[in-house]
DNA sequence: CTTGTTACTTAGGCACCCTAACTGTTAGGA
DNA sequence: TCCTAACAGTTAGGGTGCCTAAGTAACAAG
């Protein structure tokens, strides 16, 4: 019980955490081989669906910096999945909102990725999925543990 | 209880669990950001501590193509982190050794991403704590579930 | 009206991954 | 024995995504 084994014990911890992430890449990478939308583009047009997102809160949102959304965005406006407009209160921003090719984009890239997802989950028993289930808040705590140390 | 529903809830589920596999990926990005060894490095690295690792093996390991897994132990060997021999079986496989600074150089990157991790473990509720280590097995079933579709 | 800050883009570069093509080795017949 | 198919890795070439540094343009404050 003291300091030093809790130590231990959250090192061990950490360690299989680091496993299960690195395996998360490969199933993250699976995903994206088999799409057309790739996940970072992905990211970019979900951020673009409720009319005007600004480039750095898209980079933001996707812990990126401003050039890597700004690439991404380049590509999706030639791709004529979303435009790109100035801000009417800030002539030095930019909006950018999807199209409706890029709306009904990001519906079948989600449904596909959902139902890849969803055929994997339903190999399990109900017990494991429950466990799964109750972890993910925790990971959404993880995550927002991290993102405040900003860059 | 019909079909209908419980694909719902599969694919409700599913989404939630891509969220979080995304959340996972920029965590790992922020890992590796900070340090000198990459993640891609140090899973060759890795498979190179016990004797002599085959190509193959690694990259079937790490989930990529031989030729990905070749450029990384490239780097590897450049940095005198590990050695390449020929295998006196067959000498068309190459071993893959970690040397005596390969072997010293994961345990201090092993080490400093487990703090880091641990770090941010250690402000959870041991609650939510038990959650993650409950939930961490399912991840491994699952990667293994995803695995072996192989190609 | 100048000066600093902010928002974004452009330019250049790096890491990692992939497919296709090549080299050398092994193994299985004819 | 020799020829050929399969196999293990490497090389070549290309793509994506991310980064920093250096522009450009617009806002905001004195």
């Amino acid at each position: 019980m003291n300091t030093l084994q809790v130590d231990k014990t959250l090192l061990a911890l950490a360690q299989s955490f680091r496993e299960a992430m690195r395996q998360s890449v490969y199933l993250l990478r699976r995903l994206d081989s088999e799409e057309q939308l790739s996940s970072a583009q992905l990211g970019v047009l979900k951020m673009a669906l409720d009319g005007g997102a600004r480039v750095g809160a898209i980079a933001r949102n996707l812990g990126v910096k401003v050039p890597s959304a700004t690439e991404q965005i380049i590509k999706l406006e030639r791709a004529g999945l979303v435009q790109r407009e100035a801000d009417p209160d800030d002539s030095r921003a930019v909006r950018v909102a999807a199209t409706a090719a890029g709306r009904s984009a990001v519906e079948h890239a989600d449904q596909r990725r959902n139902e890849f997802i969803a055929g994997i989950l339903g190999t399990l028993t109900q017990a494991e999925r429950d466990v799964i289930e109750a972890a993910l808040p925790v990971f959404d705590k993880i995550a927002g543990l991290n993102d405040p140390v900003q860059n």
